[in-house]
DNA sequence: ACTGGTTTCTTCGCAGTGCGAACGAAGTTT
DNA sequence: AAACTTCGTTCGCACTGCGAAGAAACCAGT
């Protein structure tokens, strides 16, 4: 792995390399596809075409799938991507729990385990955790560890790119000197990728979600915190620290409550999972003794509750103030919310896009769609898996390399 | 020129072009280097960067300078970069006025001219002076267009990625029809890049100016309007709409004035020319009947005039805001300020960082120098000059074949 | 059923590219 | 002056993708 100013030389292997990638993703991409079609498409030669496909087919990545239907001769024989070919493991370090996930190579979950814990203050005990997690996914599925690609985690902390194992000194003091990625690939002997945990969910949602088939999305996610990533041509955007997508501590209101950060009016001291339930409290507080949750002002809303609604009309006026300053800023092709409190839906979309369009240029909304996540509970998790999928389809030789025998 | 999913196969003249390309790049970042060197470097065999160099210096755009010093041994032959080998013109249009320059392949101006001209409402007008001016310049260095590579040019408008040659009809209602790359295409027989002036100006600065070497930096233009550029992983960033960078438009003050573009206190209505001359008015205006101008502005706090100072103190704790955003959401490396305004240097930057400083995390700052543009009233129409070295640098083929015979 | 045309995929020789070993050229050090 | 180091070139080799040719499989019309 070389680092800095990679020069990118290419000579007869990685030309082969290059094309061999192009191909495994393209059959990737399309599921099912002929020899003769890739050669039209990629405009190479169907020599070329075919001999890659014996190599791909060889490593056990791709393989036939029986004949296609006839353009007016021979009927195409089609390629298949082999999505269970290998497994992938995504970890989700949460506030307060962690979750882990074995995937196949198309982000479909397999096996999963979640376990309550603190991971702010416990390092120890999350490594522990995630560990122990990890070894059970392994176990339930059978899966041998020579069969496993790699292992997502997703931090909730900025991950500086030039050390992707250590989290943020800043917003988790408790890990100063713990190193994720090593810790991790000495246990497991697998490559390791860290990333943040909004920028993890944009690329599930990119590859997954709503933003499929694009390139460029924000996903922002509304939780205990508020944080968002960008994709940016197809890949996660990290900024020059690592910070990028900090939108919770934008100021979207100067006369607001002071934040944890220290400044003022913080989105996060708005709408965050705190706020929402203080809020609830005032306004629906009186039926029991016990503080509300998001989930009951999310079902609130949705039976029709007036204070629910309320509470999301704020949430969608306030969120919209950053939405708009991103949109003007970025100009993404797609925002894409998630979080609990998304599920809400149409409910909190009406009150933010109608706060965006008072702020935004309408060129800027013009050509952004602003929607809520599909995807589940386990999306964060899912895009730490997605994380080392993307690698790999880069990069075939992470795939483990069996020296297929005559193992059918 | 393909479009869309462009499938970037290689064959063995790819591969020869993808490593001559690498090699070009160098030799033009180093100015001067040996074989020897860029073997190391690039890990190429020598024999195969002594034969891609033949290629290059046949072209025309590298030659043999002299020895380098030795390193214990035969002493290395360098290779520079013919800078002078090729010409480009970059041009900007302005709000009410063109300005056209002529380069050689490392930005230095040759030539330049610039006419009034209001560019608003008058396309037919305006294209008819970029042509004389572009025309006067080719003449008076005697430049053949066949030694010319391309005609960069920075629009006061979005430009959206999928048509380069339109203007946005929303910002330029009279350009409507018009399309600017076809039109100087036709005239000149020349390939035509179009882009927004903000990004143009980031792109200057990346490759000229306060981000020389790095990759990731954001431009913010403080003139009659209020834009921004970002350049992400070395290339101008254009949003899905193209639209992304538009800073002014930002709304910093709910209870500001109202802004053309129907919204309520937008960063331009706050700190664009008009309202900082407006401001002076206000303030400094018992001097002299007629408005003063920014020009007066920058040098009343230049030579201490209290008036002055407060009006570039409240453009900093504005502008602070917008900023204190931006470093959140993007976390960018360097933002660099420009326009007129901008050189008075200090006496904006330092209320400016203590307002970002007040209003953004500690870690986005962390990483994120705020400077002051260094490039002088050309630096647009240089940055549209350097779009076409961009293009040019990466696919050699843009330079024009000179089959040279033995025309030293 | 048969024939001609079409499409798919493979085989095989060719051309272009980068590599590595060997070599000569040019300097430095002892 | 001799030994060593570095630079750049030459030449044969291995690998890659290409193109032509051909075999296989299929469709449509008679």
């Amino acid at each position: 792995m070389k680092v800095g100013t990679a020069a990118l030389t290419v000579d007869a292997a990685g030309m082969r390399a290059q094309n061999s990638s192009l191909l495994l993703n393209m059959i990737w991409r399309e599921r099912q596809i002929s020899r003769a079609e890739i050669a039209r498409r990629t405009e190479l030669s169907p020599s070329t075409v075919s001999a890659i496909v014996a190599d791909l087919e060889h490593s056990g990545l791709v393989r036939s799938i029986g004949a296609g239907v006839s353009r007016g001769g021979r009927r195409p024989t089609l390629i298949g991507f082999r999505d269970d070919a290998f497994s992938i493991i995504g970890v989700e370090m949460g506030a307060t729990h962690v979750t882990v996930v074995l995937t196949d190579l198309r982000g479909r979950v397999r096996t999963h385990r979640t376990a309550a814990q603190q991971v702010r203050n416990d390092p120890e005990g999350t490594l522990k955790t995630v560990r122990t997690l990890v070894q059970e996914c392994l176990d339930a599925e059978r899966v041998p560890r020579r069969s496993v690609v790699g292992l997502g985690v997703a931090a909730p902390s900025p991950v500086h790119p030039s050390a992707p194992g250590k989290l943020s000194p800043l917003i988790l003091p408790a890990w100063r000197g713990y190193d994720v990625r090593e810790a991790l690939n000495t246990t497991f002997d697998l490559p390791v990728f860290v990333d943040n945990d909004a920028n993890l969910g944009a690329l599930a949602e990119c590859y997954w979600g709503a933003g499929i088939g694009g390139e460029d999305l924000t996903y922002i996610k509304l939780a205990t915190g508020i944080g968002s990533g960008h994709i940016i041509h197809g890949d996660v955007y990290r900024g020059a620290g690592g910070t990028a997508g900090e939108i919770g501590h934008i100021a979207v209101d100067s006369a607001g409550p002071p934040c944890l950060c220290g400044l003022r009016g913080c989105l996060v001291t708005l709408i965050g999972s705190g706020a929402l339930v203080e809020r609830a409290r005032e306004l629906m507080g009186t039926k029991g003794r016990k503080a509300p949750t998001v989930r009951e002002i999310v079902e609130g809303a949705r039976a029709g509750d007036p204070a629910a609604r309320q509470i999301i009309d704020g949430l969608g006026q306030y969120l919209g103030v950053a939405v708009a300053g991103l949109l003007n800023l970025l100009n993404p092709a797609i925002v894409v919310l998630g979080g609990e409190i998304s599920s809400v839906g149409d409910l909190l979309l009406d009150p933010l896009r109608a706060s965006v369009r008072k702020r935004a240029l309408s060129t800027s909304m013009a050509e952004t769609r602003i929607v809520t996540s599909a995807l589940g509970d386990k999306s964060i998790a899912v895009g730490a898996a997605t994380l080392v999928l993307q690698a790999a389809l880069r990069d075939r030789t992470l795939f483990p390399l069996q020296h297929v025998g005559k193992s059918a």
